[in-house]
Order: C-alpha cells, then sequence, then structure tokens
DNA sequence: CCCTGCGACGTACGGCGTACGTAGGAGGGT
DNA sequence: ACCCTCCTACGTACGCCGTACGTCGCAGGG
C-alpha cells in the first residue's frame, strides 16, 4: 500500500472511489484511506478540506465514468430505452455509489453531458424547451425510484433477503394477500422495462404530433 | 430532561423519532438519546439491541403515522391523485425522516395499509394481480423519486441553495443552455402534479377498457 | 548562505457504538 | 423471614471516527 509517489489530491479521489465501489460509502474514513495510500492521516488535509467534499469529489468521478450509449435507430423510442438502459448499467455497476450519486446534484460537465442526450432525446421526440424539462425531470424521477429500489433489494449489498412478510397479519388486507408471492418476489429486469414502457407510452400520449 | 418513569422500548423509540423530525437521523445518537431521556447510555441497550434497528423501529413508528386519505369520487383517477398527494404530504411533513423510510423495506401493517389502498385504487383502475403490483411499483418508483428529489432540493434541509451552475463550460451543450433557466429552478406542486398526471395517462392508456 | 513556504505528520480532543461487568432491587419459593 | 434468581440501570473501557493545531524537514529563491 505505501508508495513513493508524492501525494495528490487525484491520487486521493482515486483510492475513495476504490474504496467506495469495493465496500460502500460508510467504508469512508480519512485514516482509513490514508493508510491505503501509505501515507499519514493528516497528509490528506493538504489536498482536500475535509471528508464531506472529499466525497463530493469522489461522487463526481464516478459520473464521469459515464460512457454515452448508441443506438442504431431514428425511432425516439429506442433511444429513450437505450439512455434509460445506459443509466441502469451506470447503476448496476457501481450500486454502492449509485446511492450517493443520487443524493447529490449533477451540476459537472459529466451531469450535463447525460442531460444533454436526454433533451436531444426529447427535442426527437417532438418536445422542446420548459416541456421537455419536466418530461425529463418525471423521467428522472422514474429511473431514480426503481434503481434505488433496485439496488436497495439486492442482496449482495445486505439489502432484503428472505421472507419479508412473516410477522404481518394479512387477513385485514384482503387485496395484498391475494397477491403476496408477487409482492414478495422481483424481476428486476422485467420490472424496469415494463416501467420504461409505461413512461414512453405516458409520453407518446402528449406527443404534438 | 429527566424523569421518573422507568425506560421503556416506546419511550426510547419516541424520542428517536422526534430526534429525527427535529435534526435527522444524523443527530441520533445513543449518548444523545438517553440523555434526552434522563438515562444512562447503556440503559437503552436493555431494551433495544442496538442503533441500527432502533433507527429501523423509528421509521416504523414515523410510518405508522401515516393517515388515510379521502377522497368523494368514483374516478380511479381521483383516487390516485389523492392517494400521491397523501404520500407527498407525509414527505414534506417529515423531510429528513422521508429519506430514511425510503430506503427501507414496510413490511409492516403500516406499509400495508398503504399497498391495500393503492391495490384497491388499481382494482378500480382495471388491474388486478400481477399487473396491478407491476403498476404500484412503476408507480411507487415514480414517487420515491420525485419526492427524493423534492426533498433533497429543499434548502432548509441543506439543499441546494443557489447559483448551482456557474463554473460549467455550457457552450458545448447548446439545448441545455437553451434552458438553463428552467434547470436551475424548481417549482414542485407544479412538477410534481405533472409527472402525476403523466403517470396517469400512462396507466390510462393501459387500461383494459 | 539563509530565509521562506509548503507538504507531511504526530498528538490530542471530543464524539461515536457497544462489549462487559457490576450493583441494586423486585418477586417468588421455602 | 430468608435467600435466590432475574431483570434493569449504569460505569468503564476499547477501538473507531473527523479534524484542529503545532512541529519538522526540505526545496527553492534571495
Amino acid at each position: 500500500m505505501s508508495s513513493r509517489e508524492p501525494l495528490t489530491r487525484d491520487r486521493i479521489v482515486d483510492a475513495a472511489v476504490r474504496l467506495i465501489e469495493r465496500e460502500g460509502v460508510e467504508a469512508v474514513s480519512m485514516r482509513r484511506l490514508a493508510a491505503e495510500l501509505g501515507a499519514g492521516t493528516m497528509s490528506l488535509y493538504n489536498h482536500v478540506p475535509n471528508k464531506a467534499v472529499l466525497v463530493d469529489l469522489a461522487a463526481e468521478r464516478i459520473m464521469a465514468q459515464a460512457r454515452p450509449y448508441h443506438v442504431d435507430s431514428d425511432d425516439w423510442r429506442d433511444h429513450f430505452r437505450a439512455h434509460a438502459r445506459a443509466i441502469r448499467e451506470l447503476a448496476r455497476a457501481h450500486p454502492r455509489a449509485f446511492v450517493l450519486l443520487s443524493t447529490r446534484r449533477l451540476s459537472t460537465e459529466a451531469g450535463f453531458r447525460t442531460i444533454e442526450v436526454a433533451l436531444r432525446n426529447f427535442e426527437r421526440a417532438g418536445f422542446r424547451g420548459k416541456i421537455a424539462v419536466g418530461m425529463m425531470r418525471a423521467m428522472v424521477s422514474y429511473l431514480l425510484g426503481t434503481l434505488m429500489r433496485e439496488v436497495a433489494t439486492s442482496p449482495e449489498l445486505g439489502g432484503i433477503a428472505l421472507s419479508p412478510y412473516e410477522d404481518v397479519d394479512t387477513s385485514a388486507f384482503p387485496l395484498s394477500a391475494e397477491v403476496l408471492d408477487e409482492l414478495g418476489t422481483y424481476d428486476h429486469d422485467h420490472e424496469f422495462e415494463f416501467g420504461l414502457e409505461l413512461m414512453i407510452a405516458a409520453l407518446e400520449r402528449y406527443r404534438p404530433d
């Protein structure tokens, strides 16, 4: 872990990103980071004002890793699907970091890249200006929501594992009881696509032409 | 702060809920909670196994505060709107707690109450069984997403305050530049309703009749 | 040659969650 | 009346945490 290179903001942020991806934000501590870099704890403070902005910087770095999607189609729906799936892949590739990103505002270059692509797709679909922003926000909300739920329920992250509904008397909830098995089951692929089509259907309904 | 009543799980959870609502989850600590109850720190552990489940219990308690909505209408759309707005009100009433709730699974009585109401509304709208569960999940995702965003961007919670897009060169993002003002502005009421109508439109499109 | 400034680091303080041991009192069995 | 058991309250202590502060060594310029 030791190294002869001098401490750099870059090196510190890199180490933070690696640690976040490996063990999650809660595993990040200044002491541990320093140890991993073979440096003294307080040396980090020569390059970073405090832990909060270090985490911000790490979030930004992760966001910058997002790669644009590519799709061969003129249909705006295909672009939506591809873009949404790309974002989902990002979330699944960095599940622990995603929760982090979702809380933060994306006012960086990388964030704008994503926004720009989305706006282009909305333009393709016939939405412009203010209405496009509203649509995008609704879309973002949906994506944020599903992906948060998907990440939160993935077992490898200490999410929900088994027998969630054991000690609740479901007799008072007849409709829930009817679909109890379904409520306890998650098919994330299917659910994501289902919701995505739902959103696209909604957009279609609002389209001018 | 002192009190002659004996320590109880109930009293401890209550104190935790109050503290969460006042200062957020991050302000909760066993020592502070004990002090607020006029008790020794370690006494809490006679009633609660550890902090994590204490926070879980607090989340559950807050969730149980949710009151059913009421609406005078036979139109399923009105029920959707009323239910969604009720959830939003809960989020706005307990913004600090909402982030907490959103992460956790709601396998309690209170959670089922909400699920049951939603399922009844979907039934009213013509959706049943598996498809209703899928719809509900899409709806939940959207609500979770918007409300997370709304809560995260509310300034009174240390959210985004001012001039977010200053040091980014927007010339590379023409579409974003065009709507830059819009991107920096939030009208949560309007956005929520807009997205809600979008979702309802989507459901309408999938309806059998 | 010295001086200045900066990066690296040690120490220390006040906080945290909680394992562990103890002490005291309440209740039941004899 | 006695004792024994068990439960609750609590103090101490350990190993973490973020970070304020002071010092030391070295590189570069005068």
